[in-house]
RNA sequence: GCGGGUGUAGUCUAGUGGUAGGACGGGGGCUUCCCAAGCCUCUAGCCCGGGUUCGAACCCCGGCACCCGCACCA
């Protein structure tokens, strides 16, 4: 008996959702090529994405690179934390993390080059600490792919496409009208140079993400109406497992505003894509496999064959990655908080008379100045002495004034924080093949039951045969169908079962057949996938009939009313 | 990357040194054919590269991929 994996794989490579690429040439680990109907499958999943998460809450779409300069990806914390100065060791061939090894000699182990940590090892005569054998050379391993920009200057792919988003915050802040909340999303490839990927189209090196940095006012509450009355399964941190509902989640403080928010958006999601709800939950990272930027993150998790797996991460990221970039770039990335009244502010402050300073200090008087105004102003007039390089400077008390300011102040900038809901778009396309796929009680034949708004092929049309005028009538159907829109296909090879099982196997819902009877009065029957019941329908009628049942406008048991 | 296992048409599988067989699928045809029916017919394979041998799918070495375990997994 073949597992629910091996399953999955052998119709995904027959059918064309996905397969191992490169295979002429032996295949590579990591990467995967969608095929025709995983293509579209991807693609209409990403639209209900869009739909969904996007253009429902109004967020900005951007799209920027993959390949990113160095810099970018010092300043988010990849280039340190995203490598591991490894050695194996020579006879059991097991890896360490060379930190680890020679932490309890030094004292910032991260701070050694690579030729210091061997030094180390072999002054320290560190060994295998499983076997006892000897060790090879530290070296450097990146999770990330690095690639040349030009001739020489260093660049990486992207591990995430969060990146290209925060480096567009003040543009994207101006853009928005510098309003918050704001939510940006990106669509995109990412890549991460796995030591070893298995599990298939799980872990690649290669993968699409969806991702939504919500950039927030910590101190702002999030409006809680907006959360939805759904329940969630929690996993939290401390191993305890409860559902309730996305609100009281809230208001018992498990998880925050915005956490609540997503979550309960994720399962509606999840439900619409056709992921059995009752095997998904939500997990909470422990503090140690926390993302380097992250305070709280709660991984959407899916049950597999395979066990759960992580498919939707949210991460609170907290003011990380923005403090990073203004601290790299010199960019700020603040934003603008109004206070709700404006204050005032009074300050006493030096005024320089430059009149008798200048003849005083001459080239010196300038910078003597500066200091002055930076000094905080003495209840009454002194003598004041300003140091500087070294030297003291007196300033006597007629050389300045002291003024009382009053300025408004309207408000103050801040850095933003944001929530990160980062979706795992291959994972989550093969979460919606394990699913979706059973095998018919009576025949055994392999059914996706994919929901028809994100199924890659919306209907197939088959002649019941090839005579008659059937054959030339089905294609003229095809070609209604393809002209308003309806991804479909025509089959006309093998007997009518064959057919339809062969679009049972993809997911597709509808099938049309045209039979004797549409030669008489031009109706067609319409076999839905699921049920596997017919119905007749009008040509006429049909591709609005289509669209209708594709939308979800009308269920396949309503269909007569709606025809007649 | 290490240890173990596996690799034969698109898929599943038989074949232990004498030159590959089946099933399913796929294409074409026949059959008034509505849930992989039947019949005819075609299609297509030893993962790649070296070695041993008169001769290798089979034995040996290397590589690649997949599976299990270890390590790794923002």
């Amino acid at each position: 008996m073949k597992d629910l994996r091996s399953k999955i794989n052998d119709i995904a490579k027959r059918r064309g959702i996905f397969w191992n690429s490169y295979e002429i040439y032996g295949g590579v680990a990591g990467f995967y090529d969608y095929g025709p109907v995983g293509a579209n499958l991807k693609k209409n999943l990403l639209d209900l994405w869009l739909e969904e998460f996007v253009y429902r809450d109004g967020l900005m779409l951007i799209d920027s690179p993959v390949i990113g300069p160095e810099i970018v990806y010092r300043a988010s914390g990849h280039v340190d934390k995203f490598a591991d100065f490894m050695v194996r060791c020579k006879s059991c061939g097991h890896a360490f993390r060379v930190d680890e090894l020679i932490g309890e000699f030094v004292e910032i182990p991260d701070a050694l080059s690579p030729e210091e940590m061997n030094r180390v090892i072999r002054e320290k005569n560190i060994r295998c600490p499983d076997c006892g054998g000897e060790l090879t050379d530290v070296e450097e391993f990146h999770l990330m792919f690095s690639t040349r920009i030009g001739l020489d200057k260093v660049g990486f792919l992207r591990p995430e496409t969060a990146q290209g988003i925060f480096v567009n915050f003040p543009l994207l802040y101006r853009i928005n009208r510098e309003k918050l909340p704001m939510g940006v999303a990106q669509i995109g490839r990412a890549y991460r140079n796995e030591i070893s990927p298995r599990q298939g189209v799980l872990r690649q090196r290669e993968f699409n993400m969806a991702e939504i940095e919500l950039f927030v006012d910590p101190e702002e509450r999030f409006d809680d109406s907006r959360i939805e009355d759904v329940e969630l399964p929690l996993l939290k941190m401390d191993g305890e497992f409860i559902r309730l509902s996305a609100r009281e989640a809230f208001e018992k403080g498990i998880v925050n505003a915005y956490m609540a928010y997503y979550m309960a958006r994720i399962m509606r999601f999840l439900e619409k894509i056709g992921i059995d709800t009752s095997r998904v939950r939500f997990r909470q990272h422990h503090r140690e496999e926390l993302a380097h930027y992250s305070k709280d993150t709660w991984d959407c998790e899916i049950e597999l064959s395979r066990g759960w797996v992580e498919v939707i991460g949210i991460a609170y990221r907290g003011a990380y990655d923005l403090e990073h970039h203004m601290q790299y770039s010199g960019a700020d990335m603040r934003a603008f908080r109004k206070f709700k009244e404006e204050k005032i502010v009074k300050r006493r402050k030096i005024v320089p008379r430059m009149e008798i300073l200048g003849p005083m200090y001459k080239g010196k008087a300038k910078s003597v100045a500066e200091v002055l105004e930076g000094m905080e102003a003495p209840e009454e007039k002194v003598e004041l002495k300003v140091e500087m390089n070294g030297s003291t400077y007196t300033i006597p008390e007629d050389a300045y004034d002291i003024v009382e300011e009053e300025r408004k102040v309207s408000g103050e900038r801040f850095i933003p924080h944001v929530v990160e809901p980062s979706f795992g778009i291959d994972r989550l396309i093969y979460a919606i093949l394990e699913h979706t796929y059973y095998e018919r009680e009576d025949s055994g034949y392999k059914v996706l039951r994919i929901p028809p708004r994100i199924a890659a092929v919306k209907a197939g049309v088959f002649p019941l045969m090839n005579r008659d005028g059937m054959d030339t009538r089905a294609r003229e159907i095809l070609d209604i169908l393809r002209k308003n829109g309806i991804n479909a296909y025509y089959d006309d090879s093998g007997s009518i079962g064959r057919r339809y099982a062969r679009a049972d196997e993809i997911g597709v819902p509808f099938c049309i057949t045209v039979d004797y009877q549409t030669l008489k009065d031009g109706t067609v029957t319409v076999r839905e996938r699921d049920s596997t019941e017919q119905k007749r329908v009008p040509v006429e009628k049909l591709p609005d009939t289509l669209r209708n049942l594709i939308e979800g406008r009308i269920s396949f048991g309503e269909l007569d009313a709606h025809v007649r």
